[in-house]
DNA sequence: TTCACTGCAAATCATTTGCAAGGCC
DNA sequence: GGCCTTGCAAATGATTTGCAGTGAA
């Protein structure tokens, strides 16, 4: 049994050859990729997904917090397999996102925080790589 | 001439009827509407009002800074004429959005600050209201 | 007259849904 | 056998686009 498998069953998601790759894929690219991204990468290994069990199986992992929704693109839903928290920083020329290490628990009200379950930190501006080469 | 004709033209933007009706709305609803719930609000007064000029409309005031996008609903955007650095709390049961008074610049890593020109918070949990019905 | 603004209709496009087929326990 | 999973095709729904009419400076 593989590393995979075994951090989708402590989860209690259900391995199959299909949420390995995908859970696999979002691992091993720390890029917060979009659904479409997830599915034109792995297409070739698996010739026959299709783009609802990407869907689903997303869906299914951040239900069960194997992985983290990441809403700062306006366009599309990115998915993060890194679960610790942390904050997202988006380049706004290059759209790269970069993680932030910080504790976004250390932010919240005091009196507050026992009713919240989630929180998102969310950045945006221009990057070291797209400032250096607009000046 | 009106304050939101004045508030509108500080930020670069000519007053219209449309305009003016939105911003309008947006200063008095504190709820966080979306493009849609705008709409509908406004076709009583003005009729001819399209939906398209909504979101250009809002499009505009966000590139203009006179009024704030949020991201917290996956489904829809909403927007905030209340344009003051603050966290957004979203309810996971009713779905309301409760603004928090915080700086966020406060929590930006130091030697970060200078690169970034936009930072959000969102915060999800159940609110007052909701926990005390399902006690 | 010119150019910004508006609004209708159509297009786009990410995401969801219905449903049938296949696979696993 | 029965339930979970997958995948296709179609539907949905928010947002955008093309374009023509209107209006203000």
């Amino acid at each position: 049994m593989d590393t995979t498998s075994q951090y989708l069953s402590g989860y209690g998601i259900r391995p199959s050859v299909q949420r390995i790759a995908i859970m696999r894929y979002l691992k091993s690219n720390r890029t917060h990729p979009t659904a479409d991204e997830i599915f034109e990468a792995l297409r070739m290994q698996i010739p026959t997904l299709s783009k609802t069990t990407v869907y689903n199986t997303l869906k299914l992992f951040v239900e069960q917090g194997a992985a983290i929704y990441i809403g700062i693109d306006e366009k599309n839903a990115r998915f993060d397999g890194y679960v610790e928290p942390h904050a997202h920083f988006r380049c706004k020329i290059c759209g790269k996102i970069i993680d932030l290490e910080m504790n976004m628990e250390d932010f919240l009200p005091r009196d507050f925080r026992g009713q919240i379950d989630e929180s998102y930190f969310y950045i945006k501006g221009i990057c070291e790589d797209c400032n250096r080469k607009n000046n």
